[in-house]
DNA sequence: GTGAATTACTTCAGTGATTGAACTGTTTTC
DNA sequence: GAAAACAGTTCAATCACTGAAGTAATTCAC
């Protein structure tokens, strides 16, 4: 997104959506890249990254805004691997909770180790800029709220 | 990516990367929709954008990221819409350059004003903070540059 | 409390993005 | 001038993802 370009009147507001944008794709690159590493593909180690607690799989449908249906073929891969495995909702029968087992466990905490070593962008900021990179971001996000979803 | 959690000897860090991770997840979703309200694909709207300039099919295919032949299929779609068509490279007559019709210069523009007008995030800051916020973002793409793939 | 509507997940067929291999024509190399 | 490399295309195959139909459990209404 580097020939963006177009006459607009906010020519700051726009340099900063264009490298909010390719610190989008950096970051996408990353995750893309930390997952096939680890032998998985995005929305499985989405769904990896995401069962730090035990979830429901319509709780992980809607995280990762995917149809339920896709959730299923998901968690069915990702028990045969023996990462995760399903387990009836206590609280509703029709339910169930997909939680990790050990290996899950340990695959998880590598791929977050990975995903944060690696991270582009924040290595080359001292100290002082990361602190304040990190109270605009808190400022940002607080009114939208993270977007955290998938 | 709310419930990442593990231990780690830099939080600070951590949290920065959590709530990029959170931008990069919003910005990616305000793609989709301005693409999808456009009646494009996400690699169609790419393309579009990528094509401020005429540019042969393989930069293209460097530029998203993807085999060469899936190019072919993306700019036989946009150009069946009319708003792109091929011309044969002058400096090669191997290669052929996708350019924009005047209507596919029409999307494009109307395309990036919308990914702007409506981007997420920086809609909440002050003139200051996203003064600092850009200096920031400056700062930390002039090393690895900004990964502008894709 | 019993039946109807709703909900959680699964199954399965279909779509659409993407890849990889085989092919045509063009350029480069030596 | 032949061989190797290259740009794009075609086509078959793959994989992520959706939508509809089905099963079982829950909730709602009366």
């Amino acid at each position: 997104m580097a020939d963006i370009r177009i006459e607009w009147p906010d020519p700051e507001g726009q340099e900063i959506v264009e490298r909010l944008f390719a610190v989008a794709v950096a970051l996408r690159v990353h995750f893309e890249e930390t997952a096939a590493d680890a032998g998985l593909t995005v929305p499985q180690a989405h769904t990896l990254i995401h069962l730090q607690e035990p979830q429901r799989m319509g709780e992980v449908a809607a995280h990762l805004r995917c149809e339920p249906s896709h959730v299923t073929a998901i968690a069915d891969s990702l028990e045969r691997c023996g990462f995760l495995r399903r387990e009836p909702d206590p609280e509703d029968r029709r339910a169930k909770r997909l939680l990790l087992t050990s290996r899950g466990q340990q695959l998880r905490d590598r791929l977050l180790a990975r995903l944060f070593e690696r991270a582009p962008i924040i290595s080359v900021l001292e100290a002082d800029q990361r602190t304040e990179l990190l109270s605009l971001l808190r400022t940002a996000q607080s009114v939208a709220g993270p977007d955290i979803r998938r």
